[in-house]
DNA sequence: GATGAATGAGGCTTCATTCAT
DNA sequence: TATGAATGAAGCCTCATTCAT
């Protein structure tokens, strides 16, 4: 059998149960097992448990953002294509829920060197928005320009929102990806929008709660 | 030294090690070390690994409910209460990062039962944002009133952006918890409000695109 | 309360838990909650482990042969000795089973110094029988005299099937002390009794199955 | 070292080890060790103490019943068939005195699931005992029939003073298997051929002790 | 006389990883 | 290319035992 098949195999296999199991508690030995091959040859091919945890990561991050990239058409105005990627982003997770937890809660909880590797692709998503939201802005002409940090905050509030969202739709029947998409549109666009017109939510004035108690910690 | 003061400094060292390294990666002996006390005085007054995971969760759940519950006053209007609910969510959060990647990361990463134990602290937050949308929506005379699966599913997502813009928060220096309830509520408010008065973002006729891929639960 | 009491409610927690558990299953903890005191008082007075153990054997092994002595009358004839000897025994072997197992099973399985102990009382025993045969044996005027070694050998079977058959009585219901008595003297005594008279059975001779497999181990 | 060859090394260890040092004193440590082998392989091949410890008592239960059958002519007449079955088995248990020890002593020691297992193959033997004095009993045309309770208690007793000699021949140096074998035959015989003939020894008709102490079950 | 607090030592079990073929 | 055989290291947990009060 060719060696880039067996390799599918492999990360198929270990993609199912590090998603599943977690990656302390999968063995490479389920893994072996599950893949249908000996467990030496999954260190032939993969070298260790660290470098296949990263292949994973590495694997899975790339094909949801080729997903995305690909549900996007960027002829589109920016709320079409903020739409239009929820929608691509929420189909591939609900197809892929093991990919999924491999990315959102396993390679987070497990320290570096996996964080780096998501936090590649998260950036890189993050990226995308942040670009669309200042297209966004543009098109609204918005007087004075939004604030970078202003722009990177919504970027991560949107992002995190989503992901929170595809975790909740992967767990809960009957929340197909079209309503998660729906659901954050109406949440955040409106919001997005106003902010587009300089029409920020105004938080009151602080005189009652006047301790100092937001510090970063 | 008394039990209930021993007990304490073993729950704040398992709090920080199991935040920081994860649920599998923490070993009973680092804990017992950090917490100055020898391995088998934890088993004595925690049980099993297991036991005294699930006892973090609680406390470190219940820490964060109280003092988003404390920080709230029910006489305020509905996004009074929702601001000072996230300046609260976010200070506490910052000045726990440990019990936060207990509660946000580590407890959701290693299945039953834990998973159990969060779900009802999330739940006890989805409940109370659920009951200020729906004030809101009353405040408002929205009319028709909102239907409540679209209520639980901006509840979900502003709680989800919450958590998500908490551990962001936590991880980027130099943003404050003020900051980040200022960024949620610009994000959602507005988008909210919009929602309340009937009139939310419709997504475009879909006519590109085939309704194949939408709908794996 | 005075120390003897307490003393005695130890070891009776000991023989019970050891009986039921076995020597190294049951635990100083188990043993000291179910006398209803603190371990350090168990340490205080019977100072180890291994000691309580021994005292065990000896407060069992010392009640069980004086209960059989008390229930023999040295002026009968040597059967109605025997007789009234395994009534007694069987009698108390099954009023006290937790006893008995400590003697029969745990403190033979468990290597020295505990085996020594309950030797010195089968000793004891196996003697009092030993003697007993001797003495059928004068009364009967066999002529020639049984070989010690032969006696040593009777009085071993007798023990031996005394000891299983108190194991088994105390394990099937229904079994009451007298019938398990009756049984053995049915089979042991007529088989004595040849034995007395010089009519012991007779191997056949064995041609065919010449080979020497009956070694010593 | 192919895998049955090693697994017999194994077992041979931990029959000895069990044997000497009892069910929970043994370690695995001292087996792997004993063995020649790696603690983990030892795992890999007998899966637990536990497991381990049943594999034992069943090879060996096996081993000492094939020993007693192979050893029994079923053309001779009964007590040729007892004599020849009492000859095999003490010069198994002498030539196995570890696999007899975990037999009678450990497996009886440590509760369930151990007991189950030397219980299926004691009960065998009894049932080849009772068989066989029932054999006896329609030989000698004994009339009326022995009370089914009766032979079993008989073959309780035999049996069991087999097994306590086995142990005393075990224990005592210069007992050969066929002296242990005719000690029995002549202790036992003859009294069940007295039975066999209804010539039961009768218990002295009992006045001068009460009857409230010998029903205990 | 009595105990709450505490631990060194050791046992069972698992796992990532390698070697020889 | 592929694997059966094997292990060093480490983790969870328990227990007999002692000290300070």
């Amino acid at each position: 059998m060719p060696r880039a098949v067996r390799e599918r195999q492999m990360m198929d296999a270990a993609v199912q149960t590090f998603g599943q199991r977690g990656y302390r508690a999968a063995s490479m030995d389920e893994i072996a097992e599950l893949a249908g091959v000996s467990k030496p040859l999954v260190y032939l091919y993969l070298h260790s448990k660290e470098d296949l945890f990263s292949a994973c990561i590495r694997r899975e991050a790339q094909a949801l953002v080729a997903a995305v990239r690909a549900g996007v058409d960027p002829e589109l105005p920016a709320d079409g294509q903020l739409w239009s990627g929820l929608r691509a982003f929420f189909t591939h997770t609900a197809e892929n829920p093991d990919g999924w937890a491999v990315l959102h809660r396993q390679a987070r909880s497990h320290g570096e060197p996996f964080i780096s590797e998501v936090v590649v692709m998260r950036d890189e998503i993050v990226a995308f928005v942040t670009a669309l939201i200042g297209a966004a802005a543009r098109e609204a002409h918005r007087d004075p320009a939004l604030a970078d940090r202003d722009v990177a905050g919504l970027a991560q509030a949107l992002v995190g929102a989503a992901e929170s969202l595809a975790g909740w739709a992967n767990d809960t029947s009957d929340v197909s990806a079209k309503e998660a998409a729906a659901t954050l549109m109406n949440f955040a666009w409106a919001g997005l929008e106003n902010l587009m017109h300089a029409r920020p939510w105004q938080p009151p004035a602080d005189v009652s709660r006047g301790s100092a108690d937001d510090g970063t910690s």
